[in-house]
DNA sequence: CCGAGTGTTCGACGAAAACCATACAGTGGC
DNA sequence: GCCACTGTATGGTTTTCGTCGAACACTCGG
């Protein structure tokens, strides 16, 4: 049976559903930003959850994407032993206009 | 001397000078994103502190808006024995185009 | 079938944030 | 001068959040 995961599929939020403060507080932490901000430097599905350059452990990085999951700003798919994201640039975008541009555009100032 | 006030005038930031981050968390909490709605809904320096629907004490709301101070959306004036407010609606909207409209416009969803 | 690689879950910990009650500092009316 | 009113500052409690270490689950290659 090739093709058939039998792992347990990741959670996903619409943003359709994601209420704003939700929103507001998946971007608002440094490692979370600094992920929305490596993903959408890369093409869709061609980073794994590994290949992020934050200081933190794998634990607290699994957490980050479950809740950037749970506002609607990720999309993961498994892909053998590895998972891969994908940002939902188009569906958050039609949810919360310009807010994904401003973490983007963000001259990185001290905070 | 009449007119002059001998309490110290509240520490004012400019949107320009707040990250975004910092914006973003003064905005992801209940009781901020409430200031800011009924803030929106009135006339300039028509509220005092004192004056708004929000579930908490008196010293949190003054924290309340010693935060929104410092991200830039709130400036305080004092008069008499009142503070009054005032919504930095352009110079936020500048820094930070469309994110207000987006706490603002919100349809009030569970979260 | 085993082992390396990848990511999640669990429990615990510390730091940060929200909150309250109280005490304090101005303002203005009496 | 006193007192009611408004907001700030302080100290301490509770809750939330980010973090880690360790254990577990799954995939794939040998």
């Amino acid at each position: 049976m090739a093709g058939t995961s039998h792992r347990a599929a990741p959670e996903h939020t619409h943003p359709d559903g994601v209420p704003v403060l939700t929103a507001l507080a998946a971007l608002a932490d440094p490692v979370r930003a600094q992920l929305v901000r490596e993903l959408a430097g890369s093409a869709d599905w061609s980073r794994s959850c590994g290949t992020f350059d934050v200081p933190v452990g794998k634990a607290a990085l699994s957490h980050h994407f479950a809740v950037l999951r749970a506002a609607g700003l990720v999309e993961q798919r498994d892909e053998g032993p590895r998972r891969v994201n994908r940002l939902r640039r188009a569906e958050f975008e039609a949810r919360f206009p310009g807010l994904l541009a401003l973490v983007l555009r963000d001259d990185m100032r001290r905070g």
